[in-house]
RNA sequence: GGGGUGGUAGUUAAGUCGGUUAUAACGCCGGCCUGUCACGCCGGAGGUCGCGGGUUCGAGCCCCGUCCGCCCCGCCA
């Protein structure tokens, strides 16, 4: 660390001034402004050992104690904060121009690091030490302020206000600290896959226009009267032609453009990290992902993650979470109860397809009082939770026999053959829903959910706080009113085994896909692609597209397989939640530095807007006059 | 497209059954204070109760409409 600021270049005449320092005498270069000469020092680097140095800081007034006499302030920039103690005894003229600093103010200081002495403030870094003024220079003053920056309690503003002075609340040390590590995560993320060999390519924003999947934001064309480009969702196709041009492997951190409707953890543009490789298998793809992810973690969190990450099939995840995207930090798995009750005469069982509960065992079960369990079952009412029917429950009490509503209608065998399945305990609570697949499995996923978080399942759980898994061969086709579509997109290899199931049961295909899931949250998906024209074509003919539709939509792509595509595949990894889940942020606009509001807005731009008529006419765009005119 | 919730001082919130001058904390302004660190003490200013309409003797509060934020469903190949 430098002793004294490094003079500038442009002071030609370096001048010795003393200060009257109590504790020691320095040499500083005076100047006409601080900022010509620069800082010595950021705000969060000084220690004891720096004690008799003459530095020089510039930042912004986190806070200001004035004791008539004395003033100190807080000093902060984005790499901490120092005190700054002010003694009209030592500098009369600084501590006069003091006096009109409020927070915000963007200041330089310079003067001389002291000793606190008995005055250690330990919950600072910079604690030990403060900066004894001696020359004070006020870059900017600062209006009162809309919210309070220094406090840095997310409750303190409102959302609103947040975003419509967005700069400010990024002053905020706690959204900092997520910017430094996002930068982190993007820096890691180039280091290491350019290390394995890939190579960072771009891919263009404005691309065709292909409807199908997300809603494209369209783009008019000045030079292309009446035709629009499309913002790219993702890099797909380019990343594929990539692999046909023999880049053999790729990545980008991207930005997509999806015009859908927004949500706590979905923003119109957002950021991957898109990856592609050829010659792959999903392992080949999944390596250098995990490789990256250890990395990150251990680099930025000081996080130890296993060397693999657990891997399982999309039927299982189904079977024993209800969900694709399981949250395996804690247990409550489903259990399956049809075979034991089919036979029970019991019409609410043996007129379901499916049959299956969970089992919270007595030390959880305390909490599910009668009310509690009440509520449980509007909550699997509920059209979003599934819309069960309702939700069958029972209390085990120490005889092994069930307080239930239930109870009446199930003979003793039955309930203890149950009690077995489910591994319940005298304490433990029981709840059942009965119903077909997709009712059954949503009902209960709601229901674990809601349980995890009122029952802080979690935390009791004692896990790994990151808990990652690898989805696997997930379904290539879902069966809709229309017909099929795809699940993924439909570039998608089916399993080599399924391959004849593509003419007779497509619903049955799965696919090489496999999604990455940390605690509950998908951070990313990816899929082998297909390389065969013959198999592609299959596919098309499965979601209906017809020829012209095809060449329309794809031909290039189609076109570019004929020249020999090597087999490949990749992944793209949501860099935005990731970050989000590493900084322990609960919403993406915590991560993104400029986000949009829900209604796809910016509040403080003003975007979107109109455009006036000149530029409209030009891109031969005319307004439709609003409805009811 | 749908459901929920919120909008009151610069900020965050309270505001009872519709009833006197709309309340508190922080911030702001002024004064005092030489070891604070969310400094303290004294005093003060500050309001289009989102906007528009209606009911009423009287509306922050009730009704209708509308704008905006947030959460969720649909949607997101």
């Amino acid at each position: 660390m430098p002793a004294s600021p490094a003079p500038g270049t442009s002071f030609t005449r370096p001048v010795v001034a003393v200060f009257p320092a109590r504790r020691t005498t320095v040499t500083v270069t005076p100047m006409s402004s601080l900022l010509e000469n620069g800082r010595s020092h950021d705000c969060g680097a000084l220690r004891h050992a720096d004690v008799g140095a003459t530095v020089v800081l510039f930042g912004w007034v986190h806070r200001r104690r004035d004791h008539g006499a004395l003033i100190f302030i807080n000093l902060r920039d984005r790499f901490g904060i120092t005190q700054v103690v002010i003694d009209p005894d030592l500098a009369p003229a600084a501590h006069a121009a003091a006096a009109v600093l409020r927070g915000e103010f963007c200041i330089a200081v310079a003067g001389v690091v002291v000793s606190r002495g008995d005055n250690i403030n330990a919950q600072m870094p910079t604690g030990e030490i403060e900066v004894s003024l001696r020359e004070l220079e006020v870059f900017s003053s600062a209006d009162v302020l809309p919210f309070n920056v220094a406090d840095d309690a997310e409750l303190d503003a409102t959302e609103t206000h947040r975003l419509k002075y967005r700069y400010l609340d990024l002053r905020r040390p706690s959204l900092q600290k997520n910017f430094v590590l996002r930068s982190r995560l993007a820096t890691l993320t180039r280091l290491t896959l350019a290390e394995a060999g890939f190579l960072e390519l771009e891919t263009p924003y404005m691309v065709k226009y292909t409807p199908g999947g997300a809603r494209n934001f369209l783009v008019p064309s000045r030079l292309n009267p009446g035709q629009f480009y499309a913002l790219a969702e993702s890099p797909q196709i380019f990343k594929q032609l990539f692999m046909v041009a023999g880049m053999d492997k790729y990545f980008q951190i991207c930005r997509c453009f999806r015009d859908e409707d927004l949500r706590n953890d979905r923003q119109p543009e957002f950021t991957q990290i898109d990856v592609e490789i050829s010659y792959a298998t999903p392992e080949r793809v999944q390596a250098p992902i995990e490789a990256l992810i250890r990395r990150a973690w251990k680099d930025i969190l000081g996080a130890e993650l296993p060397q693999q990450f657990p891997r399982m099939t999309w039927a299982e995840a189904m079977a024993r979470y209800g969900s694709d995207k399981p949250d395996t930090r804690f247990g409550l798995e489903f259990i399956d109860l049809k075979d034991i009750v089919a036979e029970s005469g019991f019409r609410m069982f043996t007129g379901a397809p499916f049959v299956k509960g969970l089992c919270v065992g007595p030390e959880h079960s305390e909490a599910l009082t009668r009310g509690r369990l009440d509520k449980l079952t509007e909550l699997v009412k509920k059209r979003e939770s599934g819309g069960a029917k309702g939700l069958a429950w029972a209390r085990v009490q120490a005889d092994g026999s069930w307080q239930s509503p239930l109870a009446k209608n199930l003979s003793a065998e039955l309930v203890a053959a149950i009690n077995a399945r489910m591994g319940a305990l005298p304490g433990s609570v029981l709840l059942i829903i009965a119903d077909d697949f997709h009712v059954t499995h949503q009902a209960l996923n709601a229901l674990r959910l809601e349980l995890r978080d009122s029952l802080d399942l979690v935390a009791r759980a004692g896990r790994s706080p990151w808990q990652f898994l690898w989805v696997t061969d997930f379904p290539l086709f879902e069966r809709t009113d229309k017909g099929y579509v795809s699940s993924h997109h439909p570039f998608t290899s089916p399993r080599a085994v399924d391959l004849p199931l593509l003419d007779s049961d497509p619903a049955q295909v799965l696919a090489q896909a496999y999604d990455l899931v940390l605690n509950g949250n998908e951070i990313g998906g990816g899929s082998i692609r297909i390389h065969r024209s013959d198999v592609q074509a299959k596919v098309f003919a499965v979601l209906g597209l017809s020829e012209a539709q095809i060449q329309h939509k794809f031909g290039f792509l189609l076109e570019a397989f004929r020249y020999g595509p090597p087999p490949h595949g990749g992944i793209a990894l949501g860099l935005d939640r990731i970050s989000m889940l590493m900084a322990g942020a609960t919403s993406l606009r915590d991560v993104i530095a400029f986000p949009k509001t829900q209604k796809g807005t910016d509040l403080m731009t003003g975007c979107p807007s109109g455009a006036d008529d000149e530029q409209l006419a030009e891109l031969f765009i005319r307004q439709a006059p609003p409805e009811g005119t």
